[in-house]
RNA sequence: GCCCCCAUCGACUAGCGGUCCAGGUCGCGGCCCUUUCAAGGCCGUAGCACGGGUUCGAAUCCCGUUGGGGGCACCA
């Protein structure tokens, strides 16, 4: 995996970096993470850290320390020397270029794409070392391939006319040629690039709007891959077990928030309680919430099967928290209602949902309303909220003192 | 402009010459369930870009057209 440090890590990278991750598990072999700033200007010193993080969140690890491009730029310097008295590069204005063939083809057996073919007398002499003596990108990564044993080239489609160059390269310095896969980009919904206008599109912004990392990565695999026609939900482990690069698509495929939202509900549910809870705290926690740990555990039964989404939790939930401002217009008509529970919530023994839910009922059934009528305004009063988790869970978490309060509020209102 | 790549429901895809009047998932629509919203269950909607070939037979192979994407730096 070769990210430049420039800045956050785009989900269309991860997803390049997901294929490298499972075909080398898979394979038994090392994932190698080679940052690649070659371009020492656009360097950020940050973005290294961010990229580590990044890939840690959503589980794809490397194998040994990351290596640096820089740091092999007397090596790269050197082998340009060296093709320089071999003929084979020449200098230019003081920087070196790489001489290419001038006939015949130069072409290689693409796993995802077939064969790709380019003819030589197409393509210019590349600079390999520029005029200050920094090697350029495209000749310290096909050495550094060649150094590190790279077997497997798995990168972006933006680099298939930067393949011809590097192969040309590894040849010349006598170096065994990787194989190639080249993944299609991800598109934004209107078929255009991936961009920001589209919504989230680093790695971060999704955490942030409370995916999994579990979504992430099974979304992410399915984004130009498919084990066959009907799996969609994978593990880690299963993914790693069935990916296969043959079978990656060599079209580009559209980033569909909407499938992510399902599929992000989906392990939502799936999470026994108490992992749920955990995460529910730790999105809390990083996204500024100072809520009470164990309020939140006990309010999660009530939200795992509503939300799509952990950050849906403080709309939705957030009534247990603080105070509500009910909106009179949604109170309307349920003036006896409300003034009834008021009496009765306030006379039941045992103040729990069961109890709660029964004594709401005898109300609705002697005022002759239908339980969707009748329980609204008690919703509203009490949650502030036409939508909302469980009444009755809800009004026994909020407790009877508080929610008399508000219900005696809402009553004022009504 | 030149080079390279891509093309199945709105989306992700299965399909690698007959088992496909094209299957799964999301979305969307309807119904059921129901204290709201979800979830869940059932049913449904919708596609092989177009035109030529090849073949007994094409979504599958070939050519062209159209459309889309990427690249053409002393960036990566």
């Amino acid at each position: 995996m070769a990210p430049s440090p420039t800045g956050f890590l785009h989900i269309g990278g991860v997803r390049t970096f997901l294929f490298n991750w499972l075909f080398a598990r898979q394979q038994g072999g090392e994932n190698r993470l080679r940052i690649e700033n070659t371009d020492t200007t656009r360097e950020v010193a940050e973005a290294v850290d961010q990229i580590k993080q990044s890939l840690s969140w959503v589980g794809i690890d490397w194998d040994g320390e990351p290596t640096f491009q820089l740091d092999r730029m007397d090596d790269c310097r050197r082998a340009a020397e060296q093709l320089v008295t071999e003929g084979k590069a020449y200098e230019d204005d003081g920087a070196i270029r790489f001489r290419m063939p001038d006939d015949g083809v130069t072409a290689w057996d693409d796993v995802v794409r077939g064969r790709v073919e380019f003819q030589n007398a197409q393509l210019a002499d590349p600079v390999i070392v520029r005029s200050d003596g920094r090697p350029i990108y495209n000749f310290a990564s096909p050495l550094e391939d060649v150094w590190d044993g790279i077997t497997h080239v798995i990168r972006g489609d933006d680099h298939i006319s930067n393949t011809p160059t590097q192969i040309n390269i590894i040849r010349a310095v006598g170096g065994d040629l990787p194989t190639y896969a080249h993944v299609p980009n991800i598109f934004g919904q209107d078929g255009k690039k991936l961009s920001k206008r589209h919504g989230a599109t680093g790695i971060d912004e999704f955490r942030a709007a409370g995916y999994l990392p579990e979504t992430m990565l099974n979304f992410l695999a399915l984004l130009g891959w498919a084990p066959d026609g009907e799996t969609t939900l994978m593990s880690r482990d299963e993914l790693i077990s069935r990916f296969s690069l043959e079978r990656v698509s060599s079209s580009p495929a559209q980033f569909d928030y909407a499938k992510l939202d399902w599929m992000n509900g989906v392990y939502l549910r799936e999470l026994s309680i108490e992992d749920y809870t955990h995460r529910l705290v730790l999105w809390l926690g990083e996204n500024g919430y100072d809520w009470d740990a164990e309020l939140v555990a006990r309010t999660a039964p009530l939200v795992q099967d509503k939300i799509a989404k952990l950050s849906e939790y403080p709309a939705f939930a957030g009534f247990f928290f603080g105070d509500i401002e009910p909106d009179p217009a949604q109170l309307e008509g349920g003036a006896d209602m409300l003034a009834a529970a008021e009496t009765v919530l306030g006379k039941i023994p045992e103040f729990d949902a069961e109890s709660i839910e029964a004594a709401l009922r005898g109300i609705a059934d002697g005022l002759g309303l239908k339980p969707r009528q009748a329980f609204q305004p008690i919703r509203v009063a009490v949650t502030g909220s036409k939508i909302s988790p469980g009444l009755f869970e809800s009004i026994e978490l909020l407790g009877r003192e508080e929610s008399l309060s508000r219900i005696r509020a809402a009553a004022s209102l009504a």
